[in-house]
DNA sequence: CGGTATCTTGAATTTCCTCAAAAAGCGTGG
DNA sequence: CCACGCTTTTTGAGGAAATTCAAGATACCG
């Protein structure tokens, strides 16, 4: 979960990303859980990789209302927009503490000048986002809350093997922001898959019980 | 609206994008109105910028529910899934005749090489399509019927003065598709605005009433 | 002009939301 | 370790919004 710089490719530690300009020490940018990199409006200056830990990207409408777009994780880049416009348009919190490598917009020119055979890395890290930010769609477009919730829990606890505990980095109100969901559907949504022996749910603890025999019941309110 | 070409940039008629390695030539496709580019699944081989016309990006669950992910304009790129997997994520779609120009994955390194100067442009070209794609996020995570159907037509109509009939590129379904809707709510909303006064409709044809003082009635079902 | 696809509209129903209160979980300091 | 306060979660009841089903109207194409 480490060494690979999304920013600008994989690399060895302790001596690499010599490219970020900044000698031979990284441009890393370290969260504690809740802390803002940015909010959206801010001066877009900073393109960001995750190393490690979660973040959330979300607008807010005027009226107060807050849209979760997606989840960061490893591997993912934040701040894209400082490619294309001069102001952040979504706000970045972090939902763990979390560790990120960054670049301005001048390094990676520069970066892309030394090495042009790296050129189209970049670009694939974009679409990767662009690719999540699809999936979102397809859920907020065409799922009904039962799916959504499940779909957004499976991907959240991720590759655990059955029955280990995982603790979801997210609120209810989260959740429900992420999939369009008012907080207490999601409540609701969750208890209903743990009736049905799909999950077992202790607060913001959950598993799929170890002996996965998803009771054979219909679901049912 | 013409000799931009969204992949290797502006270039004037007739000579350009050179470096398309196609001689002098240009590598385009073009497409008649319900013409498909590529199915989701299909090996993705080639990203393409939009010159000329509408296209739509959709998925489909195994369930056959189509989710409409955005109206590709011109200026737009599509396939970009091309850059990072090896199969298309989404079907593309024309909606009027398109005419696109297009390259492969080999073609784009090429170009690269040749002008790591414009290396940062592709990288952009898919922060715009990610860009579009949060605004429609942010349209079905949190806004009401009425609220996604107005906000769409505003886009579709376009920058066309008022009191001109604009023909929409897309049924009441595709409409629906794209908004989250069935296709009996995008029909009723539609005529809820237009009895409003913010909108005249005649089947497809649309408009902003040339004298437009919207009702101050206020709006009912 | 006829045939087909698209659009409108109604009625009944389902899904999800809002409001609200109670329960549970969590951290802190005594 | 327990009590307290705070945040988060659960749950209920009622209502609003959007869906489904279906019939009829309109527009479009050859």
């Amino acid at each position: 979960m480490n060494g690979a710089c999304p920013l600008f490719g994989p690399s060895q530690e302790p001596r690499d990303c010599g490219s970020c300009s900044h000698g031979n020490g990284r441009a890393r940018t370290e969260l504690l859980p809740k802390q803002l990199l940015h909010l959206e409006g801010d001066p877009a200056t900073t393109i960001y990789g995750v190393l490690e830990g979660f973040l959330r990207e979300t607008r807010t409408l005027e009226d107060g209302r807050i849209v979760g777009l997606r989840i960061v994780r490893p591997g993912d880049l934040v701040g894209t927009e400082t490619l294309s416009r001069d102001s952040y348009q979504c706000t970045v919190e972090a939902l763990t503490g979390a560790r990120l490598c960054r670049a301005t917009l001048p390094e990676l020119e520069r970066n892309l000048l030394a090495q042009p055979s790296e050129g189209l890395r970049l670009s694939r890290a974009v679409e990767d986002g662009a690719s999540r930010l699809r999936d979102g769609m397809v859920a907020l477009g065409s799922m009904s809350a039962e799916e959504r919730v499940k779909s957004a829990l499976l991907q959240l606890i991720g590759e655990v093997p059955a029955g280990t505990w995982v603790t979801l980095p997210l609120t209810r109100k989260e959740l429900g922001e992420l999939l369009g969901l008012a907080l207490a559907t999601v409540s609701r949504t969750i208890q209903k898959l743990a009736r049905a022996g799909l999950l077992e749910v202790r607060g913001r603890r959950v598993r799929v019980p170890p002996t996965s025999t998803p009771r054979t019941e219909r679901l049912v309110r």
